[in-house]
DNA sequence: TTGAAAGCGTTACCAG
DNA sequence: CTGGTAACGCTTTCAA
């Protein structure tokens, strides 16, 4: 009897359906993932880490990019119709809409972002705590004046990054940084170059960018546009440890996030959430790793 | 009174149930995408591109990364069980999967691929063409021997790619090629290079890589290894123009695809084929971008 | 114009 | 253990 129902059901190609199922056991097993824009190189890397991760727990990924300049709002209330298990936030959004996510019970953790005066579940990347570290290594090895290429100005992780250059600077003594703006993008990099070196007074020796993107375009820059050699005559450093910044033509020192971990921490959070709801929220901090690299000099000045 | 319950409906936070909904309609709203590694660097940007055109039309992605040697079949399953609207696929399928897609009447779109002996709708780029006015630039501009930095054996485009540059240089009664098989990642540009340094014979004067982050490889490795001078002893070309290959540091010669376009088209064919399903299998092919850059010596020979 | 009922494909539940 | 029935939240249809 099972066995000709079974080949009954080949023969029609059933396939149970999960949007009915769904209905009855209220779980839709999606889970929804929102990102600002992918073409930022870094989340590429995470989302295929999510992916993987939640497939291997039955979770499929339900993807939200948002518009550039479009409603959020619109796009959050998309998110709620779907009925989804759980949300990974990596992009940006405003304390109201997160509260809404709570106010639902909607399983939700933030994507190396945070939430100032309130915890809610996160995964993220001591930034801070990473800038200082290669200020203190790039002082150590001699270098006075810094410059930053900042990342844009809605950007948490951009703004972490520049602070905790800057007030480890500061603790050194040494002169404060000129700091110009940039958006992550290659040209940003290469526009705050020349931004930095029209400024008039001496020239920093070191150049800290917001993220990879832009140290690379700094760093073609000025060897390109320039002629400045780097690292000799000027050292330059990024965040994220993006994929090209391991290329032999740059070879950058960097701050690399794990992503995997990171991604995997991320994955094992949500799905903790949907199986133990009431529980507090938490916040894992991970530590950037520094990559040596070529493009900032290093070696102890010996003279 | 209409006031009054959309008023309670605010309070209780009521937001429509789009799973219930898609029970009843029998319309998901939701396209499936199949793409298999993310990492790519061509993806994201396609997917990105995917993701803002179908939501302008209200539709939702639902990402499947296919595992690298993981069950394919389970994961197309997973796609029939969420009764998705449509399918995109970016991946390794074999005719049976596809054929499976058909019979069950789910809209369907090959992205960058085609089926031997079955026209099936798809979206492609004319690797051939593309590859084929490659050579014979290239040829034009004096190169006389050629090397091939293959994509993997199980990539059709990359096998199209090395076929279009194989025949043209046939054509052009120049010598065959030696062909070195990649796996379009950074360090298998770099093992092709060397590869093809330690044959033994002349070394070829002209190396066409299968895409862009192996043409990016190989130009790395011919520099900052052999110190070989790219494009003066050397030229070097790739496939793709993913944003890389535009930085200064390489400003490759590639054949730039479409990409906006491709991923607008493919998003508008599964549209179509939804409102009108009946209609017969479509293969829209666009015509890849000669960007000259300044990795291959392109002017005219003179002596 | 408003209200009630049927039905989508599944799981859960409760008799038999 | 098996079989039938209710219920999930929505849209559609039909009657009042």
């Amino acid at each position: 009897m099972r066995l000709r129902v079974m080949k009954a059901a080949d023969e029609l190609a059933y396939t149970p359906n999960a949007i009915a199922r769904s209905l009855i056991t209220r779980r839709s097993n999606l889970v929804a993932v929102l990102i600002s824009n992918l073409t930022n190189l870094y989340y590429p890397e995470v989302l295929s880490e999510l992916s993987q991760q939640f497939a291997r727990q039955g979770l499929r990924v339900l993807l939200f990019t948002l518009p550039h300049e479009g409603d959020v709002d619109k796009m959050v209330a998309q998110v709620w119709e779907y009925q989804v298990d759980g949300v990974i936030a990596a992009a940006r959004l405003n304390p109201k809409q997160v509260a809404e996510f709570e106010r639902r019970h909607i399983p939700f953790v933030l994507f190396n972002r945070t939430l100032r005066e309130r915890t809610v579940n996160a995964v993220v990347c001591d930034q801070i705590e990473g800038a200082r570290m290669l200020v203190s290594r790039l002082a150590a090895a001699g270098h006075k004046r810094f410059a930053i290429i900042s990342g844009p100005k809605d950007s948490v992780v951009g703004q972490e990054r520049t602070r905790g250059t800057r007030e480890k600077i500061a603790e050194l003594g040494l002169a404060e940084p000129l700091v110009v703006q940039g958006n992550y993008d290659y040209e940003s990099g290469a526009r705050g170059l020349r931004q930095i070196l029209q400024h008039r007074g001496r020239h920093p020796d070191a150049i800290i960018c917001g993220n990879d993107v832009m140290a690379i375009g700094c760093v073609d820059t000025a060897r390109h546009e320039f002629g400045i050699d780097v690292p000799s005559k000027l050292s330059v450093a990024g965040f994220d440890g993006v994929e090209p910044s391991t290329w032999l033509s740059y070879n950058l020192t960097t701050l690399r996030q794990p992503v995997q971990q990171m991604a995997q921490a991320a994955a094992e959070m949500v799905t903790s959430i949907i199986n133990n709801p009431s529980a507090a929220p938490e916040k894992r901090v991970f530590a950037a790793q520094f990559i040596e690299g070529g493009t900032a000099r290093l070696g102890k000045i010996t003279d």
